[in-house]
DNA sequence: TGTTCCGCATGATCCAAATCATATGCGCCG
DNA sequence: CGGCGCATATGATTTGGATCATGCGGAACA
């Protein structure tokens, strides 16, 4: 709870801060760019949108499964809670991704899904999106090859936590992070979101930033690190 | 299949290695419960069969991505290297589980696969697999389900290394373990190797759960762990 | 223009997990 | 049989990340 007020914070500080490029984008009519681009129309047409405040929750773990969403705006957390009220972010979500995906072949959500920021989603059905995975192979092979990425990529998150020492850590992290080029990272958000993805807590990333950079193995300018 | 592992566990003395229930059954002529027992048997019938010992590969990072993997014995784990030689492992495979399935949809395997133990792996190959996928709705609807459960494991795997305190780790770990009864865990394999799936060391695991028997918020017995 | 909030940053301290060391019991194997 | 390896276990010590505290500078806003 004391998490989610400051997140609470952040949203005041996103909305009047510069935006990013997919906000950009949006406010120029594009669409946001997200991971379900390649639905056709007809099913399109089924979805709805929702607009949350922060803090609103858009389902609670046990409930049955009503769709998926793509995050057009804001930014959305996977939530569990334990036995004692203690809660735990599984995942945040922001603009363009898919969130919930894994929960259309489950009966109900296993997790709680809260708005951290003024948000706005995409609902996609369940049952016309399933359907369609029924009848469309080649809908059904992107949504695979879609969840098959996202085993990957969580594979990925696993081994950086694995990792003890807090400058290899964020060192692994930077690498896989970085652009084509291999060795320059554009950090979106900030650093304080950065290390809460990392699992560390801020003032160890701003360190090990620091230290990174007088031991010459990392760059910094602005937003942007550059590794060596 | 819990209740009788402890009647198994006692035969199974007598052989030379530790056999689960899946062996057993094996030795019985079922086959192993696998994850892809739904593939129809025109598909099944492409299959290999290769057996490893104890450190040989399966495929190696970069590798043309040639097929996916059940394990029919021992266990197989997905390890990926950094720059420094140093490695980490991404996942432990075990009897019964899918391996590499992820990799169907990429071109290349992005991280090493090798036998901790003398493996048996069914192979299942990639573009018969694929193409099945491509043409039966039902086996792609099984086939993602699949990949959406592990998308769940794997965040709850996230959740549980996100937890600081060791205790509340093993805690939280053990009642997700559970079996069907809500609170007794059957530890398969080694305590060392729960150890490692927790991102704990083995120490640490051995004295939390002697502390949290002490408390009496445990009891233990043999490979039983009970939550109360 | 001053106030406030927040991200960024760094110093000081604390603590829990890692690590090192050591012991015991068991199965395996020469 | 005796020695070796390994899982298990526990004590002692170290260490690195968490936490607390404080300061700085920029952006928003009144």
């Amino acid at each position: 709870m004391v998490l989610l007020s400051n997140k609470f914070n952040d949203c005041i500080r996103l909305r009047t801060t510069p935006l990013t490029n997919n906000h950009l984008l949006d406010s120029l009519h594009y669409c946001v760019m997200s991971a379900l681009d390649w639905i056709p129309n007809e099913v399109t047409a089924a979805t709805r949108r929702r607009t949350l405040q922060a803090g609103e929750s858009l389902f609670h773990q046990g409930d049955q499964t009503y769709g998926i969403f793509v995050i057009e705006k804001g930014r959305v957390q996977m939530i569990r809670h334990d036995s004692h009220g203690r809660s735990l972010v599984l995942f945040t979500a922001a603009e363009g991704d898919l969130f919930a995906e894994a929960a259309l072949f489950s009966e109900t959500y296993h997790c709680d899904g809260v708005a951290v920021t003024e948000a706005t989603v995409r609902i996609y059905p369940r049952s016309p999106l399933l359907s369609l995975l029924g009848r469309d192979h080649a809908a059904a092979q992107k949504f695979m090859a879609l969840l098959a990425r996202e085993v990957m990529s969580l594979r990925t998150h696993l081994e950086i936590l694995n990792i003890r020492s807090a400058s290899e850590r964020v060192l692994r992290h930077l690498s896989i992070a970085a652009g084509p080029d291999g060795h320059t990272i554009e950090v979106s958000g900030t650093l304080k979101e950065m290390a809460n993805e990392l699992g560390l807590a801020q003032e160890v990333l701003y360190r090990t930033l620091a230290d990174l950079e007088t031991q010459g193995l990392i760059e910094r300018a602005d937003h942007l690190i550059k590794l060596k």
